[in-house]
RNA sequence: GUGGACGUAGCUCAGCUGGUAGAGCCCCGGAUUGUGAUUCCGGUUGUCGCGGGUUCGAGCCCCGUCGUUCACCCCA
């Protein structure tokens, strides 16, 4: 026996009796952001190393140790497979121009990468749908984004276990400000601090607001908030934004703790999440990231978007009990040779007729029942049958595979619309 | 990177205080109700994750290792 290979960790298959599933979601999502007038962006698994570090942050967690990172061919760059879609999305808008002086929507769809361990509703290799706007700067370009998400979790029916989180982390200036009244508030606690805040002190202090563990929640409590040191503008902005939510019936909660993870947002963060996923909580997140654009080298331009898990949205559906199949619609089934040779060439004429009935032709021989059993797997809703005795006389028998009736015998002429009663076209 | 649980047929699992492997589903064949489903009978399937050790003897005990999974951390 030769060697067997397997998936690698965190790397996971999708089956064929999964894929209808996210074929759904698929479907529901195309439609629905191209209601919204965004035109979709493809871009490359790989990118150089910088273009994160400089967008996601150096001191991040990402970056620090969760990057697929090598040594380009010619050992004269380093390459990162994509942790996440915003770097490389802003990297492709100014590369070809395209938020020069304009408004831009785009949204994206692919595997994203990081070396995590993983878990339930985590893995290395996953997928994130995104969503960016450029160029606007009012707040109705966050209201769009939320009712766009809040209607996409009612086209999958999963908007009864969802919550929106939303919290303002003010301008970057006075983020930072802000930043440095914290650490100077819990350096006075430092002894006082688990091993977690304490590297957070350093690394990521406004992280430490959003630590579960009991023993901080004290000093947590005490702590200065974040909303006592927003700058005038993005109090307004804040304001404005919750105004408008509560005038358009999208509910929310406002949490002082919800910081991002990735450096480059300010002022609107948020988060949509669900309690039925175990301690993966976070289904999809974004923001404001109004100073990214320069800070990758191209001009002044404010911008909002979003990022959502598909793994943890088709999880949820699970959770749910929401089902998705495709099932096949027609299966042929063949006695004798004449037959066996026809039954091609009729599928594919039905085919020319509709390309959208799932047919499958029973190939491999066997016996009638035989060929029914497979037919009954399948999940066919209807059989065709041609037999060499009924070929003569251009007939055809059809049987509906869940019902009890007879199957019963039709001419060949009579199948096309017999097919469109029973399936549609 | 840290911690817990688990790793026995394709799948879900059982295997009592250590004595040379089992069930259900699936699959295949047959019988029966005149067919594909139900019922009945029969059949196939495993280096018990891998490597060492203890023992007359290990799926069961010990050590190591790899993998899966959940949680921490972090995040979608």
């Amino acid at each position: 026996m030769n060697k067997k290979f397997t998936a690698i960790r965190g790397m996971p298959d999708v089956l064929p009796q999964n894929v209808a599933a996210w074929h759904a979601f698929e479907d529901i999502w195309r439609k629905l952001i191209s209601a919204y007038g965004y035109e979709e962006i493809r871009l490359p698994i790989l990118e150089t190393t910088g273009l994160f570090k400089r967008s996601i942050g150096e001191a991040t967690d990402i970056v620090e140790k969760e990057m697929f990172t090598f040594q380009s061919k010619d050992d004269k760059e380093s390459l990162t497979m994509r942790p996440e879609g915003t770097a490389g999305c802003v990297r492709a808008g100014i590369e070809h121009g395209l938020l020069y002086h304009q408004i831009r929507r785009m949204w994206y769809m692919g595997p994203m990468f990081r070396y995590e361990r993983p878990q339930k509703g985590r893995y290395r290799q996953f997928h994130q749908v995104g969503v960016e706007a450029f160029g606007l700067s009012d707040t109705d370009i966050e209201v769009e984004q939320l009712l766009l998400t809040a209607r996409l979790w009612r086209e999958l029916k999963i908007d009864s276990a969802i919550t929106l989180e939303v919290n303002s982390l003010g301008s970057l200036e006075a983020r930072r400000k802000y930043r440095q009244i914290l650490v100077d508030y819990l350096e006075k606690y430092q002894k006082d601090l688990d091993e977690d805040s304490q590297r957070r002190l350093v690394t990521n202090p406004l992280r430490i607001l959003d630590s579960k563990n009991p023993a901080m929640q004290d000093i947590i409590a005490g702590a200065p908030k974040c909303q006592e040191y927003l700058d005038d503008d993005s109090v307004r902005h804040f304001n404005d934004l919750l105004q408008r939510l509560s005038d358009l019936g999208v509910s929310y909660q406002v949490n002082p703790n919800l910081v991002r993870g990735l450096d480059y947002y300010n002022r609107t963060v948020y988060e949509w999440v669900t309690d039925k996923l175990g301690a993966q909580g976070a289904v999809c997140a974004g923001g404001r990231y109004d100073t990214l654009v320069e800070q990758l080298g191209g001009n002044e331009t404010p911008a909002v978007g979003f990022a959502m898990g598909i793994e943890r949205i088709l999880l949820l559906q699970e959770a749910l009990g929401i089902e998705s199949q495709t099932a096949v619609d027609i299966y042929f089934i063949h006695a004798g040779a004449k037959a066996e040779r026809e039954c091609i060439r009729f599928s594919e004429e039905l085919r020319d007729f509709n390309l959208s009935w799932r047919m499958i032709v029973h190939s491999g021989g066997g016996n009638f029942k035989h060929q029914f059993k497979q037919a009954d797997k399948s999940g066919a809703k209807i059989a065709l049958i041609l037999g060499d005795e009924e070929l003569e006389k251009g007939a055809v028998s059809v049987k509906f595979m869940r019902a009890a009736e007879e199957q019963l015998s039709i001419s060949r002429n009579e199948v096309k619309q017999f097919l469109i009663n029973h399936l549609g076209r």
